[in-house]
DNA sequence: TTGCTCCTCACGTCACGTGAGGTGGC
DNA sequence: TTGCTCCTCACGTCACGTGAGGTGGC
């Protein structure tokens, strides 16, 4: 969609924030980005959907990030007829849906890390014991009266 | 809210739904215990928010369940300011949120046992490799020529 | 100066709930 | 018959997007 900046200027060493949430865009760049009147985004930043930083003369600047959501509830709206209270419970859902994943992949990963570690001490305890029953039987010498009972 | 029928006519062995699935109100009763209006209830059922059953001549039934999907319904529109649209979406992510939360407790479920199945293999593979180094010393016998070098 | 920004206010459209009005079956 | 159900249609209210109108700083 947005041409994805290039970090070049990262070798300077200045503080500069990961590409995709630079702002970058004034109002009316982001609403043409956007597809969007630009009293809308200023509208959705009252409502709290939107927050687009601000330069020191008070003027807005929007990230890729923030064009990002803006087409999301852009979709929500038209697409969907969503207004906005829903578009906020449902942006904040989707936060919380995305916590979860996440923490379904973690315990995956935790799960076979774990079934591996049962697996190997088992396969371990098995060697042990063949040891335990072998190695005595090979060990323990008989006295010559015992030879024929064997 | 609703007082939970007690299944006693589970006994007679006839087909009984199970309580709070079991279409019990007419409209207008549903209406009262949600605290909405019958009209508001034929509308949320034409744009698919609650499917009440229907007795043979086609009158509606609505079940404990329906009841507290619609006082669901009626936080999200009348607290929150969802439309329609909007409750439709996130009774739609609220499921999936659920089974989210489901897999989650599966899985913890799971990583305990497994974890607790390492530990055991663990144990035993060391009281194996105790017998190990143990048992062969104490089974070896010794020829008397041997005594003194022991 | 030009063209942007900032803001507020007003209007048109649409969704939704309420209610009326007319019908039919326990 | 009474009181419910079923349905459709119309109206009032409110949310939201668009646009105008006036302001100020690069």
């Amino acid at each position: 969609m947005v041409a994805k900046r290039e970090d070049a200027d990262g070798r300077r060493g200045a503080r500069v924030e990961r590409s995709e949430e630079r702002a970058l865009y004034i109002i009316s760049v982001a609403a043409e980005l956007a597809g969007m009147h630009p009293q809308t985004l200023r509208i959705y930043e009252r409502r709290g959907l939107v927050r687009p930083a601000r330069t020191a003369g008070n003027t807005r600047r929007y990230s890729d990030r923030d064009i990002e959501r803006l087409h999301m509830i852009q979709r929500l709206t038209q697409q969907e007829g969503i207004n906005l209270a829903g578009v906020r419970a449902i942006v904040e859902m989707e936060r919380e849906l995305e916590e979860m994943r996440q923490a379904v992949r973690r315990l995956r990963e935790e799960l076979v890390r774990a079934r591996k570690a049962a697996r190997e001490a088992a396969a371990r305890e098995a060697s042990a014991r063949e040891a335990v029953e072998i190695v005595p039987l090979r060990s323990v010498r008989l006295f010559p009266w015992e030879q024929e009972v064997r």
